[in-house]
DNA sequence: TGATGTGGTGAATGGTGTTCAGCTAACCAG
DNA sequence: CTGGTTAGCTGAACACCATTCACCACATCA
């Protein structure tokens, strides 16, 4: 019944942060990233706490936004989406302006990252097939500002995971010392 | 629980894929992929069905390898983590050997991927700061075989989402009609 | 036409999320 | 040192949801 409050994903670095984040925290991270369907009496289990004060910890953890969200790993080729390319755009003088903007509206696109280098975007992209991959471009191009993009094509995936939670202890310096 | 079955990802298009995804299938697995907390009560409401059947399709989307898993997705800086950047390597001679499975190990690498283009291995990692991303260079350029880097530092991430489900019908093109 | 299988429904049940009152320890002010 | 306040955990209680089951509708096919 979580409410979507996705608006303060990562856009803000997360206001309310108030506690920082000891170890018991991390663990029960790293296991939901893992996988989120565990329950809590389980987690509890795992971490030394009860299913309720997990839940308690769960829920500050959403609130504050270090779990932006739970969802559903989709597998792109069961979905038609055998194609994988990573497109760097460069573009003319807008910063973080409309045209970021239109890029995120397109259904392809799954990342869109401003960065340094010797380009300007990097994009990630999914969809059917070479063809779509042509069209897409040709959008891409229509956009004012785009001066040039090169594409790299993804021939095969090894590893493709979300945010670690990193237990390991230097990490964080002064956590779980208290 | 589940384990890590990343390797039989995109590589083989998943074996027990029987039934191709009709157009509640999409619309269900479009809204798991947004917020995976929903009930099964709530989802078939939207798409006109009763829970048991959303469950036995949820079910079924996850024994044939659609739905991959259902992960917490983290906040990146509130774990520390406030250092994002793109890696390309130009490595020689090896496809999908040792190297590769190296640096999957590494708890700083999200995604590895070989691509076409002008470098052979993209890789998405994220650290601390840039201090921790000179050690993880130097221990790039350790691996047998990497020839030289070039690194993509990002400066802002505008988007950042999994697969998409692509509910738009001309996505896919004999699934639904039977 | 009758057998078979697939996928749906509503009801029942067991498990889990969620709430709550109370306890403990830490912290701070007087 | 002592009393008040707060944060965080526990076990019990409750409500809701996932999950199962028997039954049913429809399409397919011998």
């Amino acid at each position: 019944m979580t409410k979507r409050n996705e608006e303060t994903d990562n856009l803000q670095p997360n206001r309310p942060r108030a506690k920082p984040l000891d170890a018991l925290d991390r663990k029960i991270l790293s296991a939901l990233a893992e996988d989120s369907t565990r329950s809590y009496a389980d987690l509890g289990r795992e971490v030394g706490l009860s299913a309720p004060a997990v839940h308690e910890r769960v829920k500050r953890l959403r609130a504050t936004g270090v779990i932006k969200r739970t969802s559903a790993d989709l597998h792109g080729p069961s979905l038609g989406k055998d194609f994988l390319a990573f497109v760097h755009v460069e573009a003319a003088g807008w910063g973080k302006t409309e045209g970021v903007m239109e890029m995120a509206r397109l259904p392809e696109v799954e990342e869109v990252h401003a960065v340094t280098g010797d380009t300007g975007l990097i994009l990630k992209v999914r969809m059917d097939c070479p063809e779509a991959m042509e069209g897409f471009l040709w959008r891409i191009y229509d956009m004012p500002g785009v001066r040039s993009t090169r594409t790299y094509v993804v021939l095969s995936t090894h590893l493709e995971r979300g945010v670690q939670a990193g237990i390991t202890p230097e990490l964080s310096q002064g956590d779980n010392l208290k």
